[in-house]
DNA sequence: GGCCTGTGCTAAATCGATTTTGTAAAGATT
DNA sequence: AATCTTTACAAAATCGATTTAGCACAGGCC
C-alpha cells in the first residue's frame, strides 16, 4: 500500500525516472522525447493515478507553491472574504495558502514572519499591522516576495493594494452633506496606520470644501490599547459632550460597532437622533435595525490584485516592479441610518 | 547569502554531518557523542542560528508536523475560536496548522482531503459537512489520524469532540419553562446531521417532559439548499401562521440570524411579542438589541480536546482509542430576549 | 597474542523528485 | 570511410536532512 513514485511509473513505462519528469513537467519537445514514448509515460500516469510528492518537488526545486497570508485577526468578515477570493486564486495558479493572525500582537507579526521563512512560503500577502514595519523592511530587503493589503508603510518600498481611502470617506461625507447633515462627527483611534490619517485627512478636507469649520472637539481618537469597556465608556462621554451632532462618521467597523453600542447605552435611536456611517462593512450592519450605511470595501479585488501583483514578482526577476502602488475605489452603501 | 545547513555546521564544528544530526535531535546520549563534543555543537548552532530546513527533514522522516483544518466556513465565530485555540495548541507542540473551508461545497470536502493529502499532512480536525461521509470512512481506513469536531457519522469509528446537544437544547428549554414560555416554537434545518436530530429529539423530550403536547405544526425545517431570501420567507410565514407561539428555539445561530430578520420585518420585539434562544453564539447576538439568549458551545474545551486526541493518535501506534467518543456541556447565556 | 566487546564517531544509503551530464545509435558531412 | 552532429534517452548528481551500517581504537579475557 504504499505510495507511487516517480521510479515506479517509470520501471512501469519501461523507461528511466527522469524521462518521466522531463514529460510531466512540459520538457518533453525540450529534451526530445518522442510523441510514442511521452504517450505511453502519460498513458501510465494517468491509470497509475501518479501524483508528485510536493515535498520531494518542493525539496529539489526551492518552491514551496505556497503563499503565506498573515492578517491582523482571522475573525472579522475582511479576513473571511480576503481569505476566500485569495484561495481561490492562488488554487488556480497552483499555490497553497497558509494564514496566520497576528491578532493585534505587535511582536508576533515578526515571529510568523520567521515562522514562515522557516516553512519556505514562496511569497507573502500580509496586511501590517503597528510593530511589524521592520520585519517588513527586512523581508523587502531580502527581495522576498510581498505584497501589502489594506495599508503600508511609507517608507518602505513594496507594493500594496488597497482601497482609495481618502475617496472612500469623501463618498461618505457628500452622502451625509445631501442628506442635510452638517454637525458631523468623526470618531478614531490611535493607530498610526497609514488609513486612519487618510481618512482623516479626507474628513477634515470635506469639511472644509463644504466650508464648515473644523471644530476640534467633534473629533475623538479613542486608545487602541485601552479595553474594549474603556473605549465604550471614552465614546460615550464623546456623545454625551457633543448633543449637537446629527451624525457620526466612524473611521473603522470596529469603531462602529462600538458606536452602535454606545448609542444604545444613551437610548440614542438612528437615525432620528443620530446618524451613523461607517467605513468598512460588517455582518452587523445589514441587521443591526435601522440598518448602518456604510462605505464597503472592494475585498474581491484587493484580493485579486494582490494577487496578481505577487506572482509577478514570483514568475520572474523582472526588474523593479512598476505600477505597484494600487488604490481601488470603495463604494457607498446606504442602508437607514442616514 | 546561501541558507546555513547541516553539512556547514558539520564543517564548523570539524564533526561529521551525522553527529551534528544526532546532537540536535537528542540522540547524543543514545549514540554516546562525548559531552565535550556535543556542547561544542551547540555552540557552533547556537551562535550561526542554524534552523533544520523542514522540507528536507520532512522528506527524509515523513513528518510534515502539520495538522489539516477543515471547517464548513472559514468565517464565522465559530471557526475563529476553534483556530486560534487550535493553532495555539499545535504550536505548543510543534506542529503548524493549514485551515480549508469546505463552503457548504458537498464535494470541496472530498477534494480537500485529497489535497492535503498530497501535501502530506499528518492528521486531520474536521468538522463534517454532509457529503463528506466516504471521504472520511476512506481516511479512517486507510488509519490516518483523524479527530472530527461539532458532529459525526453514526456509521464511521472515527473520534470525535462535540457539544452535548441534547443536554444544551435542555439548559435552554428548561429556562424558557422557568420564564413561564410554554407555546415554543423550533427552527430547524434539513441538514442530516447528527448534531441537529440530537437537537430536536432533545426538543421533543423536553416537551413531554412538561407534559407539553408536541405539536408538528410548531416546528419547522427550512430548506438547506434555498437561498437566503427564500428561508427568511419561508421563515416569516412560519411565524405568520403560528401566532400564538411565545418562543421560538432556533436549532442553530445561522437560523437565529435570519429569525432576527424575520422578527425585524414582523416588527415583532423580542421579548415582548416574541421570546428568543438560539444554539450556538454569535457576536450579533450580544450587540443585537436587546442581546439574544443562547447556549454557548465550549469551543475551546473542544479545540483542546479534539488536538489531545489527535495527538495521542500521532504519537504511536497503540492499539483502538479508547474513550474518544467526547461530548462536553454547553453554557446557557442568557440575555434579554427571554 | 588473538578474540571479543565497548566507545565514539564517520561514511554511506535514503527520502522522491529535478536537472545536468553522458552516451549509444543514426544520420550528415567531408 | 572516418568524423562530426543530432537524436533520444539513461545515468548520476543534487536538494538537506535522518538513519543504518561500518570502522578504528582501547581495554578485558582466555
Amino acid at each position: 500500500m504504499k505510495r507511487l513514485t516517480l521510479k515506479d511509473v517509470a520501471r512501469m513505462a519501461g523507461v528511466a525516472p527522469s524521462t518521466v519528469s522531463f514529460v510531466l513537467n512540459g520538457k518533453a519537445k525540450q529534451m526530445r522525447i518522442r510523441d510514442e514514448v511521452a504517450q505511453k509515460i502519460m498513458g501510465v500516469v494517468n491509470q497509475s493515478g501518479y501524483e508528485p510528492h510536493r515535498v520531494a518537488v518542493n525539496l529539489r526545486t526551492g518552491q514551496s507553491k505556497t503563499l503565506g497570508l498573515i492578517v491582523e485577526s482571522i475573525s472579522g468578515s475582511f479576513f473571511a472574504s480576503l481569505a476566500r477570493t485569495i484561495e481561490i486564486e492562488a488554487e488556480r495558479l497552483g499555490y497553497n495558502v497558509v494564514y496566520c493572525s497576528t491578532e493585534n500582537n505587535a511582536e508576533k507579526g515578526g515571529e510568523l514572519i520567521r515562522m514562515l521563512g522557516r516553512q519556505m512560503v514562496d511569497g507573502y500577502l500580509i496586511t501590517p499591522a503597528p510593530g511589524m514595519e521592520n520585519d517588513i523592511r527586512r523581508l523587502v530587503q531580502m527581495h522576498k516576495p510581498v505584497v501589502l493589503m489594506d495599508s503600508y508603510f511609507p517608507g518602505i518600498k513594496a507594493p500594496y493594494v488597497l482601497i482609495d481611502n481618502f475617496h472612500g470617506v469623501q463618498l461618505g461625507m457628500d452622502h451625509l452633506f445631501e442628506k442635510g447633515y452638517r454637525k458631523i462627527g468623526y470618531v478614531s483611534v490611535d493607530i498610526s496606520l497609514i488609513q486612519l490619517s487618510e481618512r482623516q485627512r479626507s474628513y477634515v478636507q470635506a469639511l472644509r470644501k463644504m466650508e464648515i469649520p473644523f471644530r476640534k472637539k467633534r473629533m475623538v481618537e479613542l486608545n487602541y490599547h485601552d479595553s474594549r469597556e474603556q473605549n465604550l465608556a471614552h465614546l460615550e462621554a464623546f456623545i454625551r459632550e457633543n448633543r449637537d451632532l446629527d451624525a457620526i462618521f466612524f473611521a473603522t467597523n470596529y469603531l462602529g460597532i462600538l458606536g452602535l453600542e454606545a448609542l444604545g447605552r444613551l437610548k440614542l435611536s438612528m437615525p432620528k437622533h443620530m446618524a451613523v456611517i461607517c467605513f468598512d462593512d460588517h455582518d452587523i450592519f445589514r441587521l443591526y435595525p435601522p440598518g448602518i450605511t456604510c462605505i464597503e470595501q472592494p475585498i474581491e479585488g484587493i484580493a485579486s490584485k494582490a494577487i496578481t501583483l505577487l506572482m509577478k514578482q514570483l514568475d520572474k526577476q523582472q526588474g523593479p516592479l512598476k505600477e505597484s502602488q494600487v488604490t481601488l475605489p470603495g463604494k457607498l452603501i446606504v442602508r437607514s441610518s442616514t
